[in-house]
DNA sequence: GTATTTGCAAATGATTTGCAGTGCT
DNA sequence: AGCACTGCAAATCATTTGCAAATAC
């Protein structure tokens, strides 16, 4: 994806570029605190208030553009929504990457939401432990 | 459990009034934020303080006996420790339900991590949707 | 008796709001 | 032109901190 112009107006909000510059910052780094979209994004555009990040957040998590990870004893970080994917958190850096959902978690999941008149919207499968990077560096 | 004076001091805490008031009340309601905790805390002990509940929780989290539950548009709820297992979290009333995990689930998440070079300590699969209660009154 | 813990009040930090001015379409 | 959006500053809300008094052990 790369044509946010499009995007945000398929979801109803005007293509301004302080939006803009807000998803290009989270498509590039993936996954956001607001004080890290904010610390990006002035510097291509140093006027850009935080106030605006946080009313454009709010817009776009209720466009569903963005999705909310909240994060065990952090601040949250946001991502352009996607398919379905499961998060590794590393604890130490505070990384997060994406990894598929597996075909089977996902039908063993659906299969219990049936027996519980549950009415699913959303999954949010997150791994905390320790990257790989952080691993090596821990090792010396 | 009941025995929270055991707890605590298996955990290298003293056992003080408050912090097993606290922990009586998350242990009663299951799932339950600061605020949460504070109003209900207050109706045996008025004078517990919020500031001692924050204490409380950070310290209870870094020894272990509480964990956060952080959810998506809500604030972090904190439970007792416990076995492994999943949320089903109401999106209208915030309610907070547990589940156990599938053995299945279990053995796929392990084998993925495995090749991952990542060194899983915790998970935390998190099922957003309507409760069966929320579903009935959206029925009426 | 001593170290820990509590409760208050103040400090800090995060998020939200109101409004006048600006910019998209 | 007209409505939606931005940026500022102030307001609000959440969390943390410092310290004197109280409490567990």
């Amino acid at each position: 994806m790369t044509n946010y112009a499009a995007l945000l107006k398929e979801s109803g909000l005007k293509a301004t570029f302080q939006r803009m510059n807000i998803l290009e910052v989270i498509e590039k780094y993936g996954h956001m605190s607001v004080e890290d979209i904010y610390e990006e994004v002035i510097k291509v555009h140093p006027s850009l208030s935080l106030a605006t990040i946080y009313k454009n957040i709010i817009l776009m998590m209720e466009k569903g553009v963005l999705v909310e990870v909240p994060i065990a004893g952090k601040k949250s970080k946001y991502e352009i929504s996607k398919v379905d994917h499961m998060h590794l958190i590393c604890t130490e850096c505070g990384e997060v990457e994406d990894r598929p959902c597996l075909d089977s978690t996902d039908k063993i999941l659906h299969e219990l939401i049936e027996q519980e008149h549950f009415k699913l919207k959303k999954r949010q499968i997150n791994l905390y432990g320790v990257c790989e990077k952080c691993q090596m560096q821990e090792a010396s």
